[in-house]
RNA sequence: GUGGUUUUAGCUCAGUUGGUUAGAGCGCCUGAUUGUGGUUCAGGAGGUCGCCGGUUCGAGCCCGGUAUUCCACCCCA
């Protein structure tokens, strides 16, 4: 025997049952989409690495799966060092971005010339692609909805995987508040819907600019974002830990421990309006929160939302208000959405000007947290097989093929026993095996008759049927 | 990318200090029941012990490598 077949790891196989649940998931998510005005969009697996790289921070471009180039993947390469063998030093005109010449062997120069697509890393930029490419098509401001996997060449862990699905919902070409409101809106009512309790934290990312600038280290913005981030992992020791590791000092320090003791009194907004008097972009952000605010009241959630400005998210094109989604019960508690806006998206792409901001659901994650509270509804599978025909021969497998199609034609999903076998005990066995409730089984005596014998297997119960009574009364 | 962990029958797992023919439960197949599943009883099949290499008279067990599982970092849905 061969060796037995796997799968790349952090892939999976879904069964039946699995395959049902998470179309569960997905209906309840796309019904709520299709309620606020979003309309589906779908774009391939693949996009150009010149379009994926850079807009996921240094940790997310390794994280990328890249697609090897088809044919002589090599020929390229060797045709630019035949080209660079001539010349000492690289001529900057010939590839600007390739300083000297490529060793062969080194894996990160090589690369633009073995790999030229990869696999999407969210639904997000391939969005935004896809807003540039038909900005002439497109009437603004543009909602869509999006559910498709994506890939990450991570780790895997528990609620981590390689290839996963996430559900998107953006608008593109609108600054209003309003936007993140629903959004936000949507959010606790699609977990409503799924039975999930969960906490919804939003932030700004003016502010944590705003600190930023106010502790006098505007180019430390990202470190700084990462080590709040990580606030409630590693508590305030930690924090001065990291922030000392950042190479930020006790002054600074100092302030940011401040900014954080806004978050625990009771009127964050107003104490964040005096921290930031002096700087304008921190103004802003919480200007935006509150209008923000004032909306979300309007809406009325179900869940809790709640300001948290160390909440930082890592994507590093969010440019306003962010917001994560984290489930708030049971064992297994990990972020189960996020979303934010993001100003220059579009911009990267030459279409400067147009502000979006969006929504992800993570499909697979949300699956494992209604697993982990057993939250799934247990009958998924009404409109499957309710009828098997059972026979006994070629003859009376005809029979029943073409009572069959008479079920089918009223709607009933009904099938039969694909062989032919005397052994009707196998084909009850597939019935039961199956969960299909009802048997129909057909022999000579009720070919010739006309009347036959319909079995529940539920309770083991026979009644003798005409041909039209066996699908009707299921 | 770093550190640890897992892998033995279709599934879940035992397997002692390195020693004859590697076990259990469930599942599967056959029969009791030549036209009745899910219950019961009787019998049976199924394993190059993840893969490659090494040590040894001898390896499921020890050593190296590799894949994979899960976990902690990192980061994230």
């Amino acid at each position: 025997m061969a060796a037995k077949p796997t799968i790349p790891q952090g892939t999976r196989d879904f069964d039946a049952l699995t395959v049902r649940r998470r179309k569960h998931i997905l209906q309840t998510i796309e019904q709520v989409f299709m309620k606020y005005g979003y309309m589906p969009l779908e774009t391939p697996s693949m996009e150009y690495l010149q379009t994926l790289t850079g807009k996921y921070g240094d940790e997310g471009d390794q994280l990328l799966f890249k697609i090897l180039n088809s044919g002589d993947y090599l020929k390229k390469l060797k045709e630019f060092q035949d080209q660079a063998a001539g010349h000492d030093e690289l001529d900057q005109t010939y590839l600007p971005s390739m300083n000297g010449k490529v060793n062969a062997l080194d894996s990160k120069l090589t690369l633009p010339f073995i790999a030229e697509k990869g696999l999407r890393y969210d639904l997000t930029v391939p969005f935004a692609r896809y807003v540039v490419m038909n900005r002439n098509e497109i009437t603004f401001p543009f909602k869509r909805y999006q559910m498709q996997p994506v890939w990450r060449a991570d780790r895997p862990q528990k609620g981590r995987y390689r290839e996963f699905w996430q559900c998107d919902a953006d608008v593109i070409g609108s600054k209003s508040l309003i936007n993140e409101a629903e959004l936000i809106k949507m959010y606790d009512e699609a977990f409503c819907y799924l039975n999930i309790p969960v906490s919804i934290r939003i932030n700004n990312r003016k502010l944590l600019a705003a600190l930023a600038t106010k502790i006098n280290a505007p180019d430390k913005f990202i470190p700084l974002t990462v080590a709040l981030d990580k606030l409630d992992k590693t508590g305030e020791s930690g924090l001065i830990i990291d922030l000392e590791k950042a190479g930020f000092n006790p002054t600074q320090t100092t302030l940011v421990l401040e900014f954080l003791s806004i978050s625990k009194s009771e009127s964050v907004l107003t104490v964040l309006k005096s921290f930031f008097a002096e700087v304008p972009e921190g103004l802003t952000g919480v200007n935006e929160l509150e209008e923000i605010f004032s909306y979300t009241n309007l809406l009325t959630t179900k869940n809790l939302v709640s300001i948290d400005v160390t909440l930082a998210r890592g994507l590093t094109y969010y440019t306003g208000a962010i917001v994560e989604v984290v489930a708030n019960a049971g064992s297994f508690k990990p972020s189960i959405g996020g979303g934010g806006r993001y100003d220059n998206l579009t911009g990267i792409f030459g279409l400067p000007d147009v502000s979006g901001v969006g929504i992800s659901f993570g499909l697979d994650r949300i699956y494992d947290v209604m697993e982990d509270l057993n939250l799934f509804p247990i009958n998924l599978r009404k409109k499957e097989t309710q009828l098997l025909f059972c026979h006994f021969d070629e003859a009376t497998r005809i029979h029943a093929l073409s009572l069959c199609a008479k079920a089918r034609n009223n709607n009933i999903a009904a099938e039969v026993y694909p062989d032919v076998t005397k052994k009707i005990a196998k084909q009850l066995e597939y019935a039961d095996k199956n969960q299909i409730r009802y048997a129909v089984i057909i022999g000579s005596n009720e070919m010739e008759s006309g009347n036959y014998v319909r079995k529940d297997l539920s309770n083991g119960t026979q009644v003798a049927l005409s041909a039209e009574e066996i699908y009707t009364n299921i």
